[in-house]
DNA sequence: ATAGATATAGAAAACGTTTTCTATACTCAT
DNA sequence: ATGAGTATAGAAAACGTTTTCTATATCTAT
């Protein structure tokens, strides 16, 4: 391959059509009387050689780029590329392309994207899951006041930052009073390891089972190691097998994302634990994945595509007001029950 | 927020130190010898300062930007996502950025993004799914001249463009085979509405059984309208229960993804055929969802993430050498027997 | 006829870099 | 002492735009 036909400049235009580059500039972005027959000249000169702007050059000198950064654990997880879809989809609509950035969720991986979409001069930054270490130690505080930033999922009390979050009080709460109109009084609780939205879910349901004088013994609040999402439903389902091989009086399980969830069906299925007869199960999410199986599992929906949306619409209002708020957006739940 | 904090540039660099921004920019780059106690200097300021180049600057100067535009249909596809992470992994590695563009899967949406990368300057532009008419009517051939391009999962022959696909004939070949192996005489062919893949699928599914003597009836090749994934399941499912309520004598079945074969197996399990007894079921992607299913799905692997590392191979190769070949580079596949 | 306003358009500066070209001071062999 | 070579560094051009400042011609009101 020879890539080697030049791009036309708005020299060449100009050249072409006998005019300066300043008038062909105006007639490109408008801005400025142009004669109307100058004006068709340049037009005819632009169609005539395909030349389109160099955003580069125009970035340099508006220090603006259309371009925002998303930063995210992992792409492939469910739960991140639907948000990325939702956030990507709406600032396209409006001129912006995303840089994707991976992290690997960790905090180094954070602050070395960040580092580089600053080179790059991006007019707003997205941090998906944004971990918690940077948030308390001011990291995230501090870039604030350098750029435009949005966090979803992530919270810290007293950090002056633009949070979209999921309403997990409501959520929790209604997963678990959904149990309790069920008869329900052996509530287990399945989480990952430490993370803010598993924290604050835990936090809600100890809080939940005190205030209904329900109890928790330790059998009931347990954690997976971390892994992928296979290997978390792996884990669960070899969690709740054990489980019951130690006769536990579980009777019900809110699980922290639907793929422990799912692990949590298989392994009751594997032990002829039918559910949601001898075991109900609540997953957590609303991913794809809920739907197909079966029965397809009652879990939460967290509303992924408003969370993304959300944090679109507030990286515009910051760009563009420049507004000297920082919000924390709340974003409903739904219990969705089906069949588990 | 006011984002008001100036960014240091080299000029500032250049005062603080007492030297020429050309000598800041030599201890920058390195690559030009610079007194080490100029040098020593030079990098007191940058530190102090803070200062980081500015890429676009650097990018419109240099005519790199060591960023690169990946299309895709959609993101939250499973098949997607797993191919954009190996890319944007590999790429990532390399100090690029990766645009990430939503197409939408129509052709419009794709020459929309194309356009809007050059502008960006991009390095390189690699395509998931490319649109058959695109390629087919030389737009992707002529874009081919003009900047390093890969496309992924599309191909046509005769068309001079860098192409990574599956080994589609070994993937079907492999499944089919195995079925006969088993026993099977009437196998059923399931796939999705018209695109590169499915027909090339089809192609090979219908070629294979001529050659093995075997009947295709009416009921055993049939295609789905399109959907998304989910819609894809339960399409499927209703179609199986719908075949076997007219009593078809299919045996077993190759769907051409996972999706489709899950909505089979919960077909099946509604009308209380057992899998594989009354019916063997074969995917094709080795998704998640097929490793946890109940029971694990048989599928083909194309090892999406190979098909990922190789688009991000080519495009570095074709970025660096100017080479002037077009490669078709196949990734093979393997049977993955599980369960069903 | 003259001053002021208006419509139009070009020159030049600017954005923040890299790179080419030029300049200076020093070293070393004659 | 002279010339060539070497180490170092600055000036200026360049990348492709936008924008400010300036200029000219025409129109309008006195």
């Amino acid at each position: 391959m020879i890539h080697s036909e030049k791009r036309a400049t708005i020299h060449d235009v100009a050249a072409m059509s006998g005019v300066s580059i300043t008038t062909v500039s105006r007639v490109i972005n408008d801005n400025y009387p142009v004669n109307v027959v100058t004006k068709k000249r340049v037009n005819e000169a632009i169609e005539a050689l395909g030349y389109r702007p160099n955003l580069l050059a125009r970035s340099l000198i508006r220090d603006k780029t259309q371009t925002i950064g998303i930063l995210v654990p992992s792409i492939e997880n469910l739960f991140f590329s639907e948000v990325i879809k939702a956030i990507d989809g709406y600032l396209s609509n409006l001129d912006y392309r995303t840089f994707l950035c991976q992290t690997g969720g960790n905090p180094l991986g954070e602050e070395t994207m960040v580092d580089s979409l600053l080179n790059r001069s991006v007019d707003g930054i997205v941090v998906v899951d944004p971990r918690t270490k940077l948030i308390k130690s001011g990291f995230y505080e501090g870039l604030t006041r350098r750029i435009p930033l949005v966090l979803i999922n992530g919270y810290n009390q007293g950090i002056r930052c633009n949070f979209i979050i999921n309403n997990e009080l409501a959520g929790t709460t209604q997963a678990l009073e959904h149990l309790v109109l069920q008869g329900h009084k052996h509530i287990g609780f399945m989480r990952g390891k430490k993370s803010y939205s598993y924290d604050i879910k835990e936090a809600m349901y100890v809080d939940f089972m005190n205030k209904h004088q329900l109890e928790i013994d330790d059998m009931h609040l347990f954690q997976l190691p971390g892994g992928n999402d296979l290997e978390t439903v792996k884990l669960a389902k070899e969690s709740i097998t054990q489980l019951f091989s130690n006769s536990t009086n579980m009777t019900a399980i809110l699980c922290c994302n639907d793929f422990m969830a799912i692990g949590a069906l298989n392994g009751a299925k594997t032990i002829g634990l039918s559910v949601p007869g001898g075991l109900s199960i609540i997953g957590y999410d609303n991913t794809l994945i809920s739907q197909i199986s079966e029965p397809p599992l009652t879990t939460v929906d967290h509303h992924m595509s408003e969370l993304g949306d959300a944090a679109a619409r507030r990286m515009v209002e910051l760009i563009s007001s420049k507004s000297a708020e920082y919000k924390k957006i709340v974003i409903n739940t739904d219990l969705i029950v089906r069949g588990t």
